[in-house]
DNA sequence: GGGCACGCTAAGCGAGCGCTCACCCTTGCC
DNA sequence: GGCAAGGGTGAGCGCTCGCTTAGCGTGCCC
């Protein structure tokens, strides 16, 4: 809600408002660690070791493993809300800000792949109520970009019968990005975002802004 | 390679290849583990105690958990392989094909999601033999797309610039499916696979086949 | 019909797990 | 300078993990 303005470029300096240094450390090491190998591959000893602390500085900081693991799923979902919101809300035809919004939200998969896979595919880790919160971030996830599409069919620029399920797909590609972008691969996230883009928009049905190359 | 008539269908009678029946029934009780909770969190005890057996008994038939995870996985990919090679070298257009191509393999994912969820998201919990062998298999998958994708641009059907990143973008769509498709939810396998050959379709340009019902 | 190979179990080994506890340094305040 | 507070450590508890081993029952072969 307040994080207004810093939301829209790659990863300029995330996890800012983990407070106790120490505690960011520690976030941090388990995000890679978990993007890696997977939240219950993930021992203990590996987080506090990456961050170069002994194995019980954790619990000074998080009171379990699974509290790291919420901590950044819920941080992580709230960029995720906030990215696409600013795209959605900004000014310009529906086409336009659907362009941003997915170009913007792959960027993030791509370029913040190790967070982005933390987020996405550990949901299931997660014990009952803390799921349940974040599930209520994914609807607002969904309703965003249903949103945008809705207008679009409304304004005549979009052609699409089943809006839902062509919400879901656009969703599911973008997200499915964060699995198999590789860093050293070949495209950057810039590219990916620009081809995605394009994709969408012929996805929708929108009006022969054909294949550009912007 | 010598399986080619049972290729199409949702899931006739999966696994008939695995020939102890006790095997089987092993590995079938690890497929629904290892979907249901991922592979680290699966124990061999859980595992053996849905096949109605004891701990012990896994070892007779396998010689370790991860052993377990790469015949499912080698089996299920060549299923994909399979299912995708049917669909790209039957008669028609790379049209019809492509659409053929991209419905059965959605259907697959939707129907099998159990199978599906191991095969695609269990990768990186191989050790690295077994996980070159795979990757092997992956390559063959995306051969087959691509192929279709270039055969569509050169007979002037599709109108693609970037024929790699498509080829991704579609397999990417459809493999994710297997982590959101609910079988309780609203939608049918069938129902998916027809709405994704539409979306594809536009994606790569296909001739205004339109937003057609079918 | 005696022997034996095979499929399976009960019990348990060593290791590594998440997490705790008693204690130690440093820092800031009076 | 004394001292409370809080971030940090070394050692280790209780538990469960993947996997092994000794032995048991059953059916097939000669």
């Amino acid at each position: 809600m307040s994080t207004a303005e810093e939301t829209a470029g790659a990863e300029a300096q995330p996890w800012g408002e983990v407070t106790p240094d120490a505690a960011r450390r520690l976030l941090l090491a388990a995000v890679e660690a978990f993007a890696e190998r997977g939240y219950h591959a993930t021992t203990t000893r590996d987080i506090a070791g990456r961050a170069g602390m002994s194995p019980a500085a954790l619990y000074i900081h998080y009171r379990t493993k699974e509290e790291l693991l919420h901590r950044i799923s819920r941080i992580g979902h709230e960029k995720a809300v906030a990215i696409l919101r600013t795209a959605a809300r900004a000014e310009g035809t529906p086409t336009r800000r659907l362009a941003e919004a997915v170009s913007s939200f792959v960027r993030w998969h791509a370029g913040g792949r190790t967070t982005a896979r933390v987020v996405q595919y550990e949901l299931d880790s997660l014990g009952p109520e803390a799921r349940a919160e974040i599930l209520g971030l994914r609807r607002q996830v969904d309703a965003e970009v249903r949103g945008l599409i809705e207008e679009g069919v409304r304004s005549g620029e979009f052609d699409v019968i089943d809006v839902q399920g062509t919400t879901l797909a656009v969703l599911s590609l973008c997200i499915d990005v964060a699995r198999w972008f590789n860093v050293d691969g070949p495209r950057t996230p810039e590219e990916v975002g620009a081809l995605y883009a394009d994709l969408v928009l012929r996805m929708v049905g929108a009006g022969e802004a054909g294949p550009a190359q912007r």
